[in-house]
DNA sequence: ATCAAAGTACGAAAAAAAACGTAGATAAAT
DNA sequence: ATTTATCTACGTTTTTTTTCGTACTTTGAT
């Protein structure tokens, strides 16, 4: 068994969907990002601990050969997204992962191009 | 505006789950149920802390007619799931609703049957 | 050389969630 | 009538998560 999942709590994933997004950063990116869209913004220091404590957990690699240390996302976006989703279906559906596809397809406009792909999923799924 | 969603934690929402499925029922046999899935096992006045607390959120409504108070989920089951979907959605997904659809039905096996219900979910939504 | 700006480390406070113990009341059994 | 079992109420403790302040170091200007 090699990966034991750590599940990134709410502004853990906050700051994982940054570096998704944008690549290795520092913690000044970081903060000043997260500070873009926030009333009470968060202080540096504290979004520096919350990073390093990631980091302790297996969350974020980080490089710290210059004077700035500059982290990035252990896992990839998707495997933790899947990791996620697995979890979720478990603690709010018990385990019906196609409850939760109908709960969430029906809540949602989607757009035809979406739909279709979804369609194209499922005859996939269907030839096995 | 009428109903600001209270997020269950997850220990409530497992209480939740056996409300649902169960009906309006004691703390002990809430606790009793707990149990059954538990190694350390959880104690009764945790529980019946939990659910008086849950009691003021609201997530619970209770009849304390009797010596023993018998609660019940204040919301059904459907309209809470679909809370946490839109709540997880945000989270974890950044919005995209079709991005978690793809990753709740790539990684759980659905059966013919269900992949025809959702089939027809979306035959549904296209016509509008 | 000195000073200011920008970092990190680290402990600790504050807030939220989960777990528990004790006291007192009611009901049931003896 | 006493005792025993079962509840609720409520304060407290423990754990986890989030936030921050202070001390110290390094870099860059002056």
């Amino acid at each position: 068994m090699a990966n034991q999942f750590v599940k990134p709590t709410e502004a853990e994933l906050e700051i994982l969907h940054i570096l998704w997004a944008d690549g290795a950063q520092s913690v000044r990116y970081i903060n000043d990002k997260l500070n873009e869209h926030r009333d009470p913004s968060v202080g540096y220091t504290t979004t520096l601990k919350t990073m390093q404590v990631m980091n302790e957990k297996g969350l974020l690699v980080r490089d710290d050969s210059a004077r700035s240390h500059i982290y990035m996302a252990a896992l990839p976006q998707m495997e933790t997204q899947r990791n996620l989703v697995n979890h979720f279906v478990e603690s709010a559906f018990k385990g019906s992962a196609m409850q939760l596809v109908m709960e969430a397809l029906g809540n949602h406009n989607a757009s035809h191009g979406e739909l279709a792909e979804i369609k194209a999923l499922i005859e996939q799924m269907e030839k096995k």
